[in-house]
DNA sequence: TGAACAGTTGAGCAACCGTTCAACTGTTGT
DNA sequence: ACAACAGTTGAACGGTTGCTCAACTGTTCA
């Protein structure tokens, strides 16, 4: 009754089978926790984040992001791909440059969030 | 005077290069940015959300928590272990068992503000 | 048409990270 | 004192990840 999982559980479970059961459900489903753990995933970078704060002002071309950043046009469009795939940055091309900018306010409210804890 | 960084930069700042200067101002310092990429990289892990969900509806021994997330009593303890430093969770030893719980509200106001931004 | 430049991409490498395993500490009960 | 158990820890491994490098696409301009 207890082999519930197929992963090895040590066998203390039932000290507190309670707290154990009274976890379990208040425990979102596999995907949820995966999509939760894969979007920090992308906060998660100094890299990235200096490009969300770079395009948090206004729109820019790859080029300046990079020069901003100190950094390669490569690199920087490795993260953008990151950025884009996830939908946290939106771009525009003109001509010859690619100009990226937040897709929403919503993300920079989040980092506020995160700097406002950090700074207790 | 472009000299500012030592790293390589592309050869169209001079573009956009108003651009560039804003950015850079509203950069936030290296120490700052890393922090926060520190702080996001705590929660961009299935196993350790897991556990933050584990642990927030009250206090839980570890081998009640590695029950309910059908993991072994180490791979629990080294990743409380990270959330102990970060000060994300608070413990209480009683006997043999160890009772972690959040530490403070303010984590969950952060995972309810990615989980909103996830669900649309 | 072809040079020059913005940007993207894939392979490769080095560093990082999460789990496993085994050994350990410390507490409880006999 | 000793067995049993909760929890921690360090080494080792396998997978992931961010950057570099080189090659590529596509646009502009002469």
């Amino acid at each position: 009754m207890n082999k519930d999982t197929t992963a090895p559980v040590c066998e203390c479970e039932e000290v507190h089978s309670d707290a154990v059961e009274r976890s379990r459900g208040l425990m979102p489903d596999d995907v949820t926790v995966c999509e939760l753990a894969d979007f920090f995933k992308i906060f998660a970078d100094p890299t990235r984040m200096r490009i969300l704060y770079a395009v948090e002002s206004g729109p820019m071309c790859v080029c300046d992001i990079a020069a901003t950043l100190g950094m390669t046009k490569s690199a920087v469009s490795h993260q953008l791909k990151v950025l884009r795939q996830s939908a946290l940055v939106r771009y525009r091309k003109s001509g010859k440059n690619v100009y990226y900018e937040l897709s929403d306010d919503h993300v920079k409210d989040i980092i506020d969030k995160a700097l406002e804890h950090i700074k207790e």
